[in-house]
DNA sequence: ATTTTGTGTTTCATAGAATGAAAGAACATT
DNA sequence: AATGTTCTTTCATTCTATGAAACACAAAAT
């Protein structure tokens, strides 16, 4: 019963890595640049953003390129095509994202809200799966859009088990990662997650002015949950109170996927 | 101005592999099969598949599970959520198929058929980009779908410069894969593919029964194109003469496409 | 043309990382 | 409990990953 994710920070400094596996570990580096820049990126660059020589990184990105996972043209490098089965396979084949599916389903047509379901990756979450209601959110399907940790419902309500130590790195990794102002502390981000006791979480314009949100963790073996399932709503739409009037529903629903998570069954 | 992949064949068996890099060609090993499989892998399972040893199997999948490429519960490992980000950046910021999705549209509304992008994998092509036209072909989105080369318009319009070596390759992959049967020659696969003086692929039935297709390439520097545009259509809604008369169209797309290949550009 | 500057690529000796055998833990099954 | 299986750790050895340096190539500057 293990879901950990260890992870140490690291962005453009230096991060005391795991100690294992260190070609391995500077790859996933190299191919994390790739995404984060955002657009092809030539050999130098890599090298210097990821702080390794240029011969390592040429290597890597030959082995990847191999693979599908990084594209070439002309000198400038990008994430390649591999990446897309990749993540229909997760789609298709993940049992919590599958077994989410229709569970989402249901919350969304019995609240008629959008329905949403993510999933902790470092220090940041992940949207895996959704499921509209009356008023879709967005024309574009976010799917796999990254979203902080410290903002937004389905990110705080990660956060209530975390320890003064996670909430430390969390708060330092929003602010190297410009999501909140130098000043921010701990306290600030506690403040700002719901009151023990409450097992949901509230925003209202946090993450996206005019979107309203009530989240629950999925909870895992461990009391550390690392998913979370949310209902949202444009402001137009819905209120405080009608939001919060399905959180009964989030919980039933986080409690099906919970047992997904309790090992026995596969 | 360089697209290659290499990729030297292996599935199960022993590929003589690019030289470098053991341990990261390794990792990529594991990840690959980790999609194959498409459920959950059990350690001991994974270390088999790939032929490496249980220690470092683990090992490549602690590092992996750092960083969200592979997620673990209990005693069994799946592809991870680092996928979709990964997954997005790819549709998002890749170039060439940011560049397609307009064209494609465009496509579609004069013609009035779904428009589809692949780009080669291996010895499979991968849907990258597609906009539907007036009967879409499927209720989801097949995006990420793998499909062989060698059955399909755009498959076969990808080998038709291929040598003789190559085409020995794919039929080989072909039957290896269970896509075709032992008896599968090159041969046979040439016979499929378009004559020469033929600059676009017809299909008809082939790789999904009542679904009709055609393809161009979308030529590259090497004269070795890798990706391909289609227009296909269920066969209720088209017929023969109505898909190629689309062909004009979809070689003006490639065209246009094929600039972006040049390298200059980027 | 010639130099300069900036890249990318190859070579090579060395350090140290990756490796598998073996021993040791966890489990599961009988 | 006892057996068999799978997972994990340790550790000595090997061979791979590594960066310096030399080389090649291109673009810009002189």
């Amino acid at each position: 019963m293990t879901v950990s994710s260890t992870h140490s920070a690291s962005s453009a400094e230096e991060g005391p890595k795991a100690a294992n596996m260190r070609s391995l570990s500077r790859a996933m580096e190299v191919f994390a640049e790739l995404q984060r820049a955002e657009r092809p990126q030539r050999l130098s660059d890599l090298a210097r953003t990821c702080g390794m020589s240029l011969p390592t990184t040429l290597r890597i990105l030959r082995v990847l390129q191999d693979f599908g996972m990084v594209s070439q043209t002309d000198k400038s490098y990008r994430v390649g095509p591999a990446v897309l089965p990749a993540a229909r396979s997760y789609i298709e084949n993940d049992p919590l994202v599958v077994a989410a599916r229709p569970i989402l389903q249901q919350v969304a047509s019995q609240t008629r809200l959008t329905a949403s379901l993510y999933t902790r990756l470092g220090f940041e979450r992940i949207l895996v799966a959704r499921v509209d209601g009356e008023s879709p959110l967005r024309y574009d399907l976010p799917l796999g859009k990254r979203l902080p940790l410290t903002v937004g419902a389905a990110g705080k309500i990660l956060l209530t088990t975390a320890s003064k130590d996670e909430l430390e790195q969390v708060a330092a990794a929003a602010v190297a990662g410009g999501q909140e102002k130098d000043t921010f502390t701990v306290d600030e981000l506690r403040s700002r997650l719901p009151q023990d006791g409450e097992d949901y979480a509230y925003s209202e314009d946090e993450r996206a002015t005019g979107v309203l949100s009530v989240a629950v963790a999925v909870p895992n073996p461990h009391g550390r949950p690392s998913e979370s399932i949310a209902l949202t709503s444009p402001v137009e739409s819905a209120n405080e109170a009608a939001l919060k009037s399905g959180v009964p529903e989030l919980r039933r629903a986080a409690g099906r996927l919970s047992e997904l998570l309790q090992g026995s069954v596969y």
